[in-house]
DNA sequence: CCCCTTTTAGGAATATTTACTATCTAGGAA
DNA sequence: TTCCTAGATAGTAAATATTCCTAAAAGGGG
């Protein structure tokens, strides 16, 4: 999300109507970076929209993915939207599920190798998965 | 897959009865290095094994990744178990779901990042995703 | 305020993966 | 070779995730 625009006026730039529904769950993702799963985010915006349908929770997740909003990722059995879209990259606890995010000044730069040349990378993903400190602590 | 080890051997060494069913499975991804899905292998090996359930392609197939002999990830909504166990990453085409392989050779070595110190890291791996040439070039 | 197009909810369909369980079998022991 | 037991299998059902379909509702430009 850029600096200072609002939610609204996000949607609005991007083609998509306001409804109540699309902005609770924009607000929700959108408002700040933020790993969720289409079940995660159905569940919180019940609590204030009783009616929502998990099927508008996938098919807007779509949409902000569409418009470049967000981003998704599957790890561990997991779909995770991903609303921060600056590259970045992620480690995943096999135990406890945590995510972080690893940015690129803490990792390498990503090149894309010469056997990708004619292909069209729309996107570059790294995985780091095992146990969290915690996990790692806590008897094996 | 050592070389010059078949597959009754390697199913042996790693405490695995030898069943007709995991037999048949090891041959067909294990004895190469190979990408496939659990229903990919079911279709397979339903040909030579009318009677196999899928539940036990998914129980060898976890079992077979506990044993170090196959790894997975997840990708586009499937789930591919990915018997080459040289450290290598994957470019997959969002069109036509075609997935390569990319030796580190190709890509750059990859290093454990500082923030990771604490972790347990069982493993690592990139994704490269967009479109194949051949797909990139058919219509868009 | 109207109208058209988009959006939504709800139910059903599909696909994937796991759980449960009774039966069967591989392979070591006798 | 035969017996025995732990491990393996098939089948059914269940849990979960995701998409499809459709009628009804609603956003927002004119």
């Amino acid at each position: 999300m850029s600096i200072q625009e609002t939610i609204p006026a996000m949607l609005r730039s991007h083609g998509l109507r306001i409804t109540p529904q699309r902005l609770a769950l924009a607000e929700l993702v959108l408002s700040k970076p933020t790993h969720i799963t289409a079940r995660m985010a159905y569940e919180t915006l019940r609590e204030s929209h009783p009616a929502i349908s998990i099927n508008t929770i996938y098919l807007t997740l779509r949409q902000f993915e569409s418009s470049g909003l967000l981003n998704h990722f599957e790890v561990n059995g997991n779909t995770i939207f991903d609303s921060n879209m600056a590259p970045h990259d992620h480690a995943c606890c096999n135990r406890c599920k945590a995510i972080i995010d690893l940015t690129h000044q803490q990792t390498v730069l990503p090149v894309s190798p010469a056997a990708l040349e004619h292909w069209h990378i729309k996107r570059e993903q790294r995985i780091w998965s095992g146990l969290c400190p915690e996990c790692r602590n806590s008897h094996v």
